[in-house]
This record gives C-alpha cells, sequence and structure tokens, in this order.
DNA sequence: AACTTAATGTAGCGAGTGCTACAAGAGCTT
DNA sequence: AAGCTCTTGTAGCACTCGCTACATTAAGTT
C-alpha cells in the first residue's frame, strides 16, 4: 500500500507554476492569497512564509509570467519567413488572437493597466514582453525587408493597437484602417 | 447668521460627478463604496440606495465618463484642419499624452482590462469611448484627405498601439516605428 | 393635523483581506 | 539522543468589503 500524498517539499520553484496558472485564468487584480494558495495546493501561510509578502509575490508571479510568455513565442516561431510584411502581420496578428493566447492577452491588459496606475512589479513585466515580442517580431520579418528594424516596430505599435481595438469590440474598425494601410487584405469577419 | 450646509437633496445626478472624479483619479477596481461616498459627501448606504447595488453604480459611473471622455474631445476640436496626415497624428498625439488626459488614461487601460475580463459594464463604455474618439479623429482628418474614413482608422489603430507601448515604457520603440512608417520626424524624447 | 413617501443616519452582519503568534513535526548534524 | 533549522498547521487579529435592518427626519399631499 503505497503512500497516498508524498507531500514534496514545495519552494517558490515549485509554486510559481501553479500559481501562475492560477493568475492566467483568473487575472492578478482579484487574485488574493488565501484562493491562490488552494490552488497552488497550500496555505496562505505558506504563500508569505515563502514569499515574504503579497507584494513580493505578485512581482515574482509577474516576472515568472513574463518567463512563461517569453518561453511560448520561442515555441511559436514558424520555420518559414513570411514574404511580405502583410503576410507577416497577418500570421502574428492571428497567433495573438488565437483561443490559447486569449488568457494571456485577457491578463496582458490587467498588466498594462497596473504599468499605467504605477503597481510595483507591473511594468517590468510588461517592459519584459514587449521587448521579447520585439525581438520576436524582428526575426519574423521578410528575409528581403528594407528594413527590419524600423518595420518590426511599426507592426508592433500596429498589432498592439489592432488587438486593443479588438478586445473593446471594435475588431471592424482596426480591419478597415489596415486595409486602408494596405497592410490587409478584404476579408470579412467580425 | 447663515446656514453653513444647506444640505441639498443629493441623487444620482448631483452624486455621479463627484463620483467620476474620484474615480478618474484612483482608478475603478480597486474602488471600495465607502471611500467613494466619502469623495461625494456621502455614505456608503446612501449609494445603495440610489443606485441599488454597486455593479449598477459602476456601469452608471462607467456610462457617466463615456460622457465626460466625448463632451473633452467636442472641446478639444481644432479649429484649423492640420494638412497631412502626419501633422494630423501628432496632434492628437501629443494630446492624448497630455499631462491632463493621464489620468484618463490611467483609467482607460483599467476600461480596456475590464473589457477583456467581461466586467458588465466595461465593454459598453469602452466601445462607446472608441465610437467617439474614431468620429472625432475623422473630423480632424486633412480636408484633401484621399479616403479620410480609412485613414482616420489607421491613425487610430497606430495611435493606440503607439499610446499603450507608451504606458508600459517602450514610447522609444513606438517612435521608431512611427519614424519607419513616415508617419513622424526624427525627434528625441523618451 | 394626519398620512404618506422620499431621503438619510446608525449600527451591524457575514464574508473575505493580508498577515502574525505559537507550536509542532521533519530531517539533519553533532 | 540532543539540539538545530527548515517547513508546515491551527487560530486568530484587525481591518475592509458589499449590503441590510431599523429608526428617524424632511417634505409634500389630502
Amino acid at each position: 500500500m503505497p503512500k497516498p500524498d508524498p507531500k514534496p517539499k514545495m519552494s517558490r520553484e515549485t509554486l510559481l507554476p501553479q500559481l501562475a496558472a492560477h493568475v492566467i485564468e483568473h487575472g492578478l487584480g482579484g487574485a488574493s492569497l488565501r484562493p491562490l494558495a488552494k490552488a497552488a495546493g497550500t496555505s496562505d501561510r505558506m504563500l508569505i512564509y515563502h514569499f515574504g509578502d503579497k507584494e513580493r509575490l505578485v512581482r515574482n508571479l509577474l516576472e515568472y509570467i513574463s518567463g512563461v510568455y517569453s518561453a511560448a513565442l520561442d515555441m511559436a516561431i514558424g520555420q518559414d519567413r513570411p514574404k511580405t510584411r502583410q503576410e507577416c502581420f497577418a500570421r502574428v496578428l492571428t497567433l495573438g488572437r488565437g483561443p490559447q493566447m486569449q488568457p494571456f492577452m485577457t491578463l496582458w491588459w490587467e498588466i498594462v493597466a497596473g504599468s499605467a496606475r504605477g503597481i510595483p512589479g507591473y511594468k517590468d513585466a510588461a517592459e519584459a514582453m514587449m521587448a521579447k515580442q520585439l525581438l520576436w517580431l524582428e526575426g519574423q520579418m521578410p528575409e528581403d525587408d528594407p528594413d527590419p528594424a524600423g518595420g518590426a516596430r511599426y507592426l508592433m505599435t500596429l498589432l498592439e493597437g489592432t488587438l486593443m481595438l479588438g478586445t473593446v469590440g471594435h475588431a471592424r474598425m482596426a480591419r478597415e484602417g489596415l486595409l486602408a494601410s494596405g497592410l490587409a487584405d478584404a476579408q470579412a469577419e467580425d
């Protein structure tokens, strides 16, 4: 008869993945110690023990999540480069709108809001995530692009604007804008 | 000897401006009844009395704030139209980054985050505010623009992306992108 | 003046918040 | 075995949360 629960030692490293999963699903703002602890199979008591206080816990979580995001981007690198900026943009937009990215996006806007309000760990995480995404996008630019660096930054700006308009129910508006800019084909969806 | 406090009857209409002022300064997420009430010179008891419950209060607040935003935009219509899209974009970007707009922007990202999370009143407010801003921007497009409708939507997308990158500390990235797109001059600031 | 209704104050409830005091077990070294 | 440090459980504190019960005042209306 084997022991049903070996009860392994927990540390920040073993806790963070489970905590992050809970945060990605339920958000950071409304996250309180007890639900977080339950999601990770511990108690609020232990969260404070391992992280000191909630602020440091959140900071650690944001760092970790930023790392997860980074890894997810590395995972999603396409084999073949797109041939045009238009195709590049379409690809990354499709990726950003994919259902598996949706919890991430929901959390993302919360991080942006936290950055704007100046909540301790938020801006650092947001900055890191954007930096990583830019790097990734630069690597996805067409090979013969005349200005990959500037172009990637341009596409990033457009991409984020497009995603934002999408989350507030104005996907059509963004699409028509892209259409006018020559960065999108005419296609129906909303 | 006049009465020091005539204690006028309060209604939703008299309360909303003061409540909105508090929300614009301190945010919506962390807004709880008692601080809100104090900011409006009442009690939590009366907020519930007038609005029913907190969700309806928030909904009313978002509607009201959306109206305030709309009015602020109407106020900020320039007499002379810009001559180029570039100038148009520069103007609206300067306006959006102005210090008097900053509390609004901070609140805005919170509204976007709320929309993404599906919190009841948020998406409606965000949609209304974006619709209004688009209308405003269309009115600010150069007179000889070949496609004012599409152009305004394009500029909106770019603008929102630029503002977002700015709030997370990547203003430089957005600027270099705009520079590469031909929508901005070379100028130093960050 | 009697009655009705709207508006407000006081007090508090049950639940949840971050965090702590205290003690006990677990595994290690000496 | 004794001591020591790391990890964990149990209770609870002081506070805030949204909301309600109850009573009171103010202002019409009849």
